[in-house]
DNA sequence: CCCAAAACTTGTTCTGGATCAAATTTAAGA
DNA sequence: TCTTAAATTTGATCCAGAACAAGTTTTGGG
């Protein structure tokens, strides 16, 4: 459809595509859109009928539906190789959430009957979405079973240490008040717990940089 | 691998298998696995690699995990037609929940290699267990958005109204306290949230059967 | 049909996290 | 750089739902 030549070097390199044949490529390119979104660009809104599957190339896209009082719940968080706007795939469904760029996004847009077609056409490709959307699903459960076992601060400290580390510092990838949303807290609770997290000698934090100090011993504060 | 010809007979004019050519369900029948559970049975524990991808083709499973003090947190009721067990698709991984037959099911079990198998051999198949993961994903996500948005009697009033009803009135498909678990709710919570919703006039419980005095009112008190 | 065990309900108290309020720090534009 | 809005933190209070404690009802196995 829309689907410029550099884009298309790019994407034959991409390990979502690597295994998918020259043919098969070309076909996918043929149907795609490439899709790009600024930072706090919205891709799509809660209630409206996108129909299209995305893959998110580069960039964190955030999924949330609008709460009461301006607030909004946050999700999910989305990192590159996900697929989503699932409705897509379903009759007659419209958006769930509201998805907004957090960072500059290079998408690819697949209509729902493109999708379908493609797993016949390209197995790899469709292989791929089954095994994303599985993870998807796996996540999901993970953050039902905190928010309803754990504790504020028990959902901090797990949240901090799935964050990737350099030496033993992670840098929180989004906002406090959207890392908060999506642990089911608020922005005050998600502070509090981090300062809890420091007083108890497990943590120090300085603005987004989190310096774990042991993460064996802050993996024991979860049981 | 292990198929009854009776079994295979059913199946053949299952929704999900309906679409599918002879030669197609000949295949799918040859490595999959029929398998029946009774009431309160396990199929899996989390912890353990089942490796296998399963169909529900009747009866309802509970998916949960184990939580403190011998209490459990559901996830999931799943329903004929639900596909799970997606760990099978995503490598080295293990169960994260436990499956448990709430009633006398029957299934189809796919090891993860012959599912990604059938994207190629059995289209149909393929597709019809994207859509499937996508639904879940959805519902998982709905069920996250009520968790943190809703009040206890909302989530109530919620589940109420996705039960199917005969004139008016719901039958709840299983014991409260699962249920309760499902919402997020300690059982007392769910069982004080019935009373106050037929306080209000709502509804009228007695025992698992409710009458939903006026569903349009209900749909209201979750504004 | 009986009866023990499980499920559910009802009452009371308690508490983790929400809410309200007010700094203070950070960061995005002009 | 400056300016101003947004994000975050800190403090004080409040409350929905959890936890604990007894009943009461239902259920299923014998």
């Amino acid at each position: 459809m829309n689907m410029p030549k550099d884009v298309q070097q790019r994407l034959a390199t991409h390990p979502l595509f690597e295994a998918a044949g020259h043919s098969q490529l070309a076909w996918l390119f043929s149907v795609g859109d490439a899709i790009r979104l600024g930072k706090h660009e919205f891709l799509f809104h809660k209630g409206e009928q996108s129909g299209r599957l995305y893959v998110l190339i580069s960039g964190h896209i955030k999924l949330s539906v609008p709460a009461e009082r301006g607030q909004e719940k946050v999700l999910e968080f989305l990192s590159p190789g996900d697929v989503f706007g699932e409705s897509a795939l379903m009759s007659e469904r419209v958006a769930i959430a509201d998805a907004q760029a957090l960072s500059a996004c290079e998408l690819l847009a697949f209509s729902g009957k493109d999708v379908l077609a493609a797993v016949t056409r390209v197995p790899l490709f469709a292989q791929q979405i089954l095994t994303n959307l599985s993870e998807r699903v796996e996540a999901l459960f993970r953050d039902m079973e905190s928010v309803s076992v754990l504790s504020a601060a028990q959902r901090v400290a797990e949240y901090l240490l799935r964050q990737p580390r350099v030496g033993n510092q992670a840098k929180l990838p989004f906002h406090k008040r959207a890392i908060a949303s999506k642990l089911g807290l608020q922005p005050e609770t998600f502070s509090r717990s981090l300062q809890q997290l420091a007083a108890d000698g497990l943590i120090s934090v300085r603005g987004a940089r989190v310096v774990i100090h042991d993460p064996a011993k802050l993996q024991q504060t979860l049981v």
